[in-house]
DNA sequence: TCCAATGATTGTGTGAGTAGAACGATTGTT
DNA sequence: AACAATCGTTCTACTCACACAATCATTGGA
């Protein structure tokens, strides 16, 4: 099994650095080809996504708040919920999402209601303005990076055919 | 233009979240619906990467250390630098790089040698067992999701083509 | 009725990471 | 020679996010 990235002996300074991979892709990919393809697919995604187009310092900066509280206001305009729930979801500490939830709340994009029929609930849900900002959010993380425009409409359409695929796929 | 995610009213609790998008595929990319498109690879691929398969918490958890200091063994691993390359590359504050630094050194991951030829500049460079590690990292955040091995050798070829050319297209 | 469990909150502590000021050693420039 | 700039470090302050204990109100179950 091949693992990326493995070196035997590390660079000197000065030496440039040593690139192990880019073999050349094998005329059926069936075998160990498919492997080193997948390895290199997976790679390049990473850094399309992560090391290109890191958008969350972006989000940040435009709502005035951490990258946390916006994803939590994302979530929560999309449907409001409980408290627990959205502790769940955000995989986040229970207190620390009440001051999260406190702060948005103060800054006016959320509210908290009594659960109609259990009164230990809250219900948080977003107003205008926090749609808006989840919005603003949702734009700024949502707008394809200039390097996917460059693609021909038919790549275009072959990586959205297999992305789509990927994405239908159940989790777990 | 569109903007992802763009919402007009707020869900109640207990409705099914409003889903905006799914609009079918034109038969010719060209025009508006390549937007379209490219704006659901770009959620695809997010989703696939930041949702899906999140490992920096794994790779913490690997390697006993925050994922920053992993990332910043990773770096030094590929090649050492001088303390000013990695803060710049790494978006670090300096004196906070200072501290990861040492504290890499402290478990014997690095070592900071003087520049050749300036006095000033300190060259960090990875030990043996400080390539190891960044190996396991470079193993774990390597290793492609299962979703990438279902797909056909066709679609994994495409894939491959695809994203090497966008890899292969300089940074702003 | 009584007690366990749950939901949310309050309080305290901690590590990670950013930011800026200041410092000493060294190099670069005039 | 004198001074500005650079490099790395020390120091302090701060926010963010996580973790746990404790608390109170409320609901669920025996």
């Amino acid at each position: 099994m091949t693992t990326a990235g493995q070196q035997t002996a590390a660079p000197a300074y000065g030496e440039q650095a040593r690139t192990p991979e880019t073999p050349e892709i094998p005329e059926t990919l069936d075998g160990p080809g498919a492997g080193e393809a997948a390895e290199r697919v997976w790679r390049n995604l990473r850094a399309l996504v992560l090391e290109r187009n890191e958008r969350r310092k972006e989000v940040a900066e435009a709502l005035g708040m951490s990258f946390f509280r916006a994803k939590a206001l994302r979530r929560i305009a999309r449907r409001p919920s409980q408290m627990s729930e959205l502790a769940a979801e955000l995989a986040s500490d229970r207190p620390y999402l009440t001051l999260v939830v406190d702060d948005l709340e103060k800054r006016g994009l959320v509210e908290r209601r009594q659960h109609p029929t259990d009164r230990r609930c809250k219900i948080v849900s977003a107003t205008e303005a926090g749609l808006a900002a989840a919005a603003r959010a949702n734009a700024i993380l949502g707008s394809p990076p200039a390097a996917l425009l460059t693609l021909s409409a038919a790549d275009l359409a072959d990586l959205d055919r297999i992305t789509s695929s990927l994405a239908a796929l159940p989790q777990d």
